[in-house]
DNA sequence: CGGTATATTGAAATTTCTCAAGGACTGTGG
DNA sequence: CCACAGTCCTTGAGAAATTTCAATATACCG
């Protein structure tokens, strides 16, 4: 397989741009193996909408074709180190790879119906459910890569980079998370979020889990099933 | 071809939801012949997320699994054409319906994008920005389906409709399109949308069509490539 | 230690919503 | 043909949510 270790970058004035260095297959894809990203778009006066975050596990589907005509870009928090695979390899022979084939098969599902649950999750909802259903979706998400302990888990993320995904000021994201608190549903602290009262959060978001197809995506554990690169 | 005639439905207290009657294929698809539908959410308090319209030709991957799943409906909009096509026997032999097959690739690229340029557009415009993209990517749409004359175009959706894709209510829908109308950018009266200024509402809008992957969809016309089913 | 990015809080400004009322259009039954 | 009901459109005025601006505090890094 084709392991094709990548650049893990800096943080600086939110997410950096992953460049497709070298001589990438035409169809490969992006594997997020540690670290976080994200999809975003730029619009004028500096205005960012992150579509998507990217946990390590997560496959993007980085078509060269997909990122140029999608317009948006894929870019990381902090350092990430990330792989990029063959899409042929993987579909010619699936059961070489039943971990990463069944990961595309999660990512295909998912992507779709992630994206539409985003557009439910910024338009109809107020920016305190809507802080609350992203947290429970990311914590969701990380559980299942086994990235969680109790109801702790990290987020290398700023309340400006929260804010540039829910469309909501990282003022407000800051008097929102602090309601949180106050109501004793969860805590972000220093990229430590903790989860206080789970089922109050889940009630007050509307979350539910069904549009992340859990069962299709089974335990993935990237750093148990893949070997990485070091970066 | 299995071409099963679907119902068409009444318009009452927005859209319609498709029920999938009889034994359609566990993968079938959902192609609009006729008429307008839209994939929606239903939240809490009867607020509806409309997630995208779905226009003559559109292709809508209304396999059951992602209906139930993905935790939306797809409904109509006034009397609507369908038609369920089975999706392996048009993979199968994609010769023989070269049309369709172009109209899936097409829909398989563009769902994704549109979903996301959604967020973006709920997520990072303005009222009237908002309302000015959606106009104009209905417009490209129906143009390219040849359902548009000079720069009018039949949009059978009320306030309300355009409101819950928007995220805007009803009354500020009004609103903006009262100014759009004075500002000579286009007019939307009794479901006919004239686009007065195309450039400008690009402009305003920040509408870059490349999101549509319109070089993918060549002219389908619904009308001319299939046998529609009277319904 | 200084410099930079991030977090926190207050107050004013802005956008958008809700409520309310009247007008326009459509179809139905008498 | 008219009256009626229902939905949609239109406009105003006050209310609510969120943003912006501004100032300070805190943490991190060389």
């Amino acid at each position: 397989m084709t392991l094709r270790s990548a650049l893990s970058a800096q943080r600086r004035h939110g997410s950096n741009q992953i460049s497709v260095a070298g001589t990438s297959p035409a169809n490969g894809v992006l594997i997020i193996l540690n670290g976080f990203a994200c999809r975003y778009k730029v619009l004028h006066a500096g205005r960012r909408q992150i579509l998507g975050y990217l946990v390590p596990g997560d496959i993007c589907g980085l078509r060269l074709s997909t990122l140029s005509r999608g317009g948006y870009y894929v870019g990381t928090f902090g350092p990430t180190e990330t792989a990029i695979l063959s899409l042929e390899r993987i579909l010619s022979c699936p059961e070489l790879y039943p971990n990463l084939t069944r990961a595309l098969q999660w990512s295909m599902l998912a992507e779709e119906s992630i994206a539409r649950e985003w557009v439910t999750n910024v338009g109809q909802r107020t920016a305190y459910e809507r802080v609350a259903h992203l947290i429970c979706e990311m914590f969701v998400r990380l559980q299942l890569v086994g990235l969680t302990h109790d109801n702790q888990c990290t987020l290398p993320l700023t309340q400006r980079d929260l804010g540039d995904a829910l469309s909501l000021s990282s003022v407000h994201v800051n008097r929102v998370l602090r309601q949180l608190r106050l109501d004793g549903l969860a805590t972000f602290h220093h990229s430590e979020l903790v989860l206080t009262d789970r089922s109050a959060l889940h009630r007050i978001a509307g979350f539910d889990s069904a549009y992340l197809h859990l069962q299709a995506r089974s335990c993935i554990r990237p750093s148990t099933n893949i070997t990485a690169a070091s970066a």
